[in-house]
DNA sequence: CCAAGTTAGTTACAATTTGCAACTAACAAA
DNA sequence: TTTGTTAGTTGCAAATTGTAACTAACTTGG
């Protein structure tokens, strides 16, 4: 009576950074059948010969779509049934990562479009509520964490990370209040010396993640 | 080049509950192959043809082998690879459940075991691995959530609620702050005129879940 | 070289939230 | 009616947070 059934396996990536101050998602072209030729977000087969386990498998498919290892990535949650794949009943395990734009744009893909998560049109598949179930994620952990440090590059200044979280939140914050917090969290480190200009105005002190944070998130939430 | 591969497709339920004060896990008789006998996880194969979904499959899984559907159920993790299982390669979506310990317990189980969450031997697959992530979550959430009112039943004292809490949190908890907080959530009402007489003292007033919340996790994050 | 403009970063303080101790309340049992 | 025990409240000190107003350091234009 319980026989296993073939069931479509996959793994898709939401490949988060930011541009222009807006959190934006990595879309990709797709090359095969279903949806073929519509951007996508990047996945593929799980490889039952190939990858020792899914984390594996996102992994290989990063580097063969966007070319790049982020610094950030974890799984988001599987998306499953009849009707998400027009090939059948399927599963789809998806990841979550977070990369420096300044690494996507400068390894120049061509297959690769970045969006805005808050102007995205119609995509295949469930891929709309993968990419919604991303931005609920980082909405919630950058409240308390450091992850959007990972959306910055390897040094940068406040007021940019600021910038950033702000990005992520959808909201404005209070200069004060964010710089406590960050200070609060521990995991950054001024970079002695290191200044960025930008402007008629007071330069700004570089930070960067403290190297036992560098590929680990660490999380600090408040007691009851 | 890409061709889907056989891989085994299953759902695996960490069912929580409390009893004698302290965070147990549902243990279920396994009645096939890979370590026919042993305790493991309740959990079985998707149907693909019956599913409609995991939480579908999930919920059905449930039913055959606990007899009853938790007023809480969402997806935890996904547990993938070669290693995990002696059949091959192999996906597991792991799903978190809490009930009250007394509908696991009137409903009298023959095949069922209730286990405390730090007093597990080693089980089969990755079982271990699957229960830490969901004591994880409970903690996590415990923090910030309503979420153990699920293990309370349908009307519960504070003095109560707040030994679930404990055991969730494994930690003590003060009683202002907790009822305070409990307050500031608002997703507990007073049921008029009950009360609990525990011994020779002050007997409790008895609250329940508003019923806006009976079915749904009121999460309240601290802003930045 | 100095004043004006702009953003970086700090300080000071009020408002709010939290931790904690000490209280009162309501029961059973002796 | 006194005692013991747990339920539940009150009040205040300590810590945290929001906000305004400040100083700092630069560029640019006179």
């Amino acid at each position: 009576m319980d026989i296993p059934q073939p069931i479509i396996s996959t793994v898709d990536i939401v490949l988060l950074l930011i541009k222009d101050e807006r959190l934006c998602v990595t879309l990709s072209k797709r090359d095969k059948d279903p949806y073929e030729n519509q951007e996508a977000l990047p996945g593929g087969y799980i490889h039952a010969e190939e990858d020792r386990d899914c984390l594996d498998a996102a992994v290989r498919i990063l580097r063969q779509k966007t070319g790049l290892l982020p610094p950030y990535l974890e799984q988001l949650k599987t998306f499953t049934g009849a009707a998400r794949d027009p090939r059948g009943w399927s599963i789809s395990v998806a990841y979550f990562a977070l990369v420096d734009a300044d690494l996507i744009l400068s390894s120049a893909n061509p297959g690769l479009t970045i969006c805005p998560v808050d102007a995205l049109r119609r995509l295949p598949f469930d891929h709309n509520e993968i990419i919604a179930a991303a931005v609920d994620r980082i909405r919630n952990k950058s409240q308390y964490s450091s992850l959007p440090c990972y959306l910055a590059g390897e040094t940068f200044s406040l007021p940019r990370l600021q910038k950033i979280y702000e990005a992520c939140l959808g909201e404005a914050l209070h200069k004060v209040s964010f710089r406590r917090k960050m200070d609060e969290l521990g995991v950054l480190e001024a970079v002695p010396g290191q200044t960025e200009s930008a402007g008629a105005h007071r330069p700004a002190q570089m930070y960067r993640l403290k190297s036992e944070f560098k590929n680990q998130l660490k999380l600090l939430v408040r007691g009851l």
